[in-house]
DNA sequence: GTGCCTTGTCATCTG
DNA sequence: CGCAGATGACAAGGC
């Protein structure tokens, strides 16, 4: 029979793995139960679920009501069901499932034990704000499947699925939801209660055909087994009934246990401090933007600066002007060189100094770039090349149909976009381009300065243009390093946050499958020992015997007492386990 | 006029 | 020790 390998399996150390694989396979109730509910549901969690994704920066509010009437869609099983179970939406589900709400009493004792373990008191509405924060962090993953959605992690939403939708499954996966949702429904933690016995079982049941006065007592006897620990917390178990009653439902039940909630919590936590689902997808966005604000050797400071040095500027400013030059000018360099005549500069092609602009993200005035193509003539033009003296002041290259106000435009705009030291460079009439100065290699420099005869101060400047040139490179080159510092760790909060939510995710699944297993067990325990007679034909009493696991994978029946003192011994070694 | 952002520059540190 | 690069801090200019 099916029940006994379950048995056997269960008798053994099990694991958690090892319960869940078993589960996979062995449960009959599984996906096709549930997703009679996913159907229902499934536009309208599509719905709610586009909203709540949209939530955005609102949702610690906002989105915690909004996922209250949200119906979850458990991404593995299909399961659908409502996010919060307003009474009235628990009556109309109830007299949907006739059969269920007669067996209510016995299927909700029956299972209180396993639905109230590990419970701990926090705030429901923070509750739904994690939740929420995890579903918004599903919707960030891009390499998932999109229409994985969140379980809810409220045993007693859950359950109220499969109370709805499922009026063949075993009983007691309903159960809770009345715990859950409704404080009033003190029978949900009566499972081993008197009284039940004499109630009938839901007859719609797949697994459970107990004859009836054998469905008690059910949970001291779990508790003497090595299935104790795993299924039934034994301190749960003999609570179960005092925690019935008119305090506030814990929506999560015995799914989520006190780490659980930990970790929810700090992920909230983590996502409260500044990440939420929308920032991540602009972050990404700027991810693929942000491409010229990298190294990328296109952009980088280097090559535009090789741009901006061939091209070439006109040596032959105004004498005048470099007469009022500062010498160590990095302050005080003299206004009247930025005065310089624009008038003997405007046909030079020259310079292009600020050309880097253009090329960034945050260049000033896009209108300035019509000016590009001609930028382009002049960043090919190699006049520093020439040896002193063979400077050219006309501009070849620029179209002779322009008019002479419009290259004042241009010369005014070149003039306007060059560094102080290219003013500088022109004023001292250095004779080579700023660029070679800032970007050859030492010796190639030193080789370029023997070939002219240089005054100290022109020497002075160059030397200061190089000093500056290559630190203003350097300083770029921070600033991006230091940009892309923080969007690496930006992107890697954001790997690691959906990766968090992706394994809270799982655990909510695995303790999801645990609480079915859990349900499964207890329903073939029932069913076993419902059959069981003794030598006169007559049913064992729950009251006076039990059934243990033992070692071997067998299963036997020892009387009660002993069995009391067993689970006893197993809570103890729980504790000491534990600590 | 003011605040923010970008960029250039200087001073200093580091390899 | 000198040099080149890195970086923090500050100022100027633009929006």
């Amino acid at each position: 029979m099916g029940w006994e390998s379950h048995l056997t399996a269960a008798s053994a150390d099990i694991d958690l793995i090892d319960i869940l694989w078993r589960q996979d396979i062995d449960l009959g109730a599984g996906r096709e139960i549930f997703d009679y509910s996913h159907r229902q549901k499934e536009s309208e969690v599509d719905k709610e679920l586009k909203d709540g994704g949209e939530c955005g920066d609102s949702w610690p509010d906002e989105g915690t009501e909004a996922l209250a009437r949200n119906l979850l869609v458990d991404g593995e099983t299909g399961e659908s069901f409502p996010a919060q179970f307003p009474a009235s939406d628990v009556s109309s589900i109830t007299e949907a499932v006739p059969t269920e709400s007669e067996s209510s009493v016995i299927q909700n004792s029956l299972l209180s034990p396993l639905l109230t373990e590990t419970e701990s008191p926090f705030d429901l509405e923070q509750q739904w704000q994690d939740l929420m924060s995890i579903m918004e962090m599903q919707a960030m993953e891009v390499n998932t499947a999109t229409n994985e959605i969140l379980y809810s992690t409220t045993s007693g939403d859950s359950l109220s699925t499969n109370y709805s939708l499922a009026p063949s499954t075993p009983i007691n996966q309903n159960v809770s939801l009345h715990q859950a949702s409704l404080g009033s429904c003190a029978q949900d933690f009566s499972l081993f209660s008197p009284e039940i016995e004499s109630l009938p079982v839901a007859s719609g049941s797949t697994l459970l055909q107990l004859a009836p006065n054998n469905s008690t007592s059910l949970n001291s006897t779990f508790g003497s087994t090595n299935l104790t620990g795993i299924f039934f917390p034994p301190q749960l178990n003999s609570t179960a009934n005092e925690t019935a009653g008119p305090e506030l439902p814990d929506p999560l039940g015995g799914l989520l246990d006190e780490a659980m909630l930990d970790e929810i919590s700090l992920m909230d936590l983590a996502i409260e401090e500044g990440f939420n689902p929308v920032q991540a997808s602009q972050l990404e966005e700027e991810f693929d933007s942000d491409s010229g604000l990298s190294l990328d050797s296109s952009h980088s400071p280097a090559s535009l600066s090789s741009s901006e040095g061939s091209s070439s500027a006109s040596s032959s400013a105004s004498s005048s002007a470099s007469s009022s030059f500062s010498e160590e000018g990095a302050v005080g360099y003299s206004s009247d060189s930025e005065n310089l005549d624009l008038e003997e500069t405007e046909g030079a092609v020259g310079y292009q100094p600020e050309y880097t602009k253009f090329c960034r993200m945050s260049y000033q005035d896009p209108s300035q770039l019509s000016y590009l193509p001609f930028l382009e003539h002049v960043g090919h033009n190699h006049t520093y090349n020439m040896a002193p003296g063979a400077l050219d002041t006309s501009d070849p290259q620029l179209p002779g149909s322009l008019k002479k106000g419009s290259r004042e435009k241009q010369a005014d705009f070149l003039d306007k976009q060059m560094s102080r030291d290219e003013h500088r460079a022109r004023a001292m009439k250095i004779p080579f381009t700023n660029d070679k100065i800032i970007n050859l290699p030492v010796e190639e420099f030193n080789e370029l300065l023997s070939k002219y005869q240089l005054s100290e101060a022109q020497l002075s400047l160059i030397r200061d243009i190089r000093r500056r040139g290559k630190n203003k490179m350097a300083a770029q080159n921070c600033r991006k390093r230091k940009l892309d510092t923080i969007l690496n760790l930006e992107r890697d909060v954001e790997d690691l946050q959906r990766d968090k939510s992706k394994l809270l995710r799982e655990k909510v699944e695995f303790l999801k499958s645990l609480r079915q297993m859990k349900q499964k067990v207890q329903s073939l325990y029932q069913e076993v020992f419902g059959r069981l007679r003794d030598e006169n034909g007559q049913p064992y009493s729950p009251t006076q015997y039990a059934l243990q696991y033992a070692g071997d994978g067998s299963v036997i029946l020892i009387p009660r007492t002993l069995a009391d003192q067993q689970a006893r011994r197993q809570e103890r070694k729980q504790k000491d386990r534990r600590k």
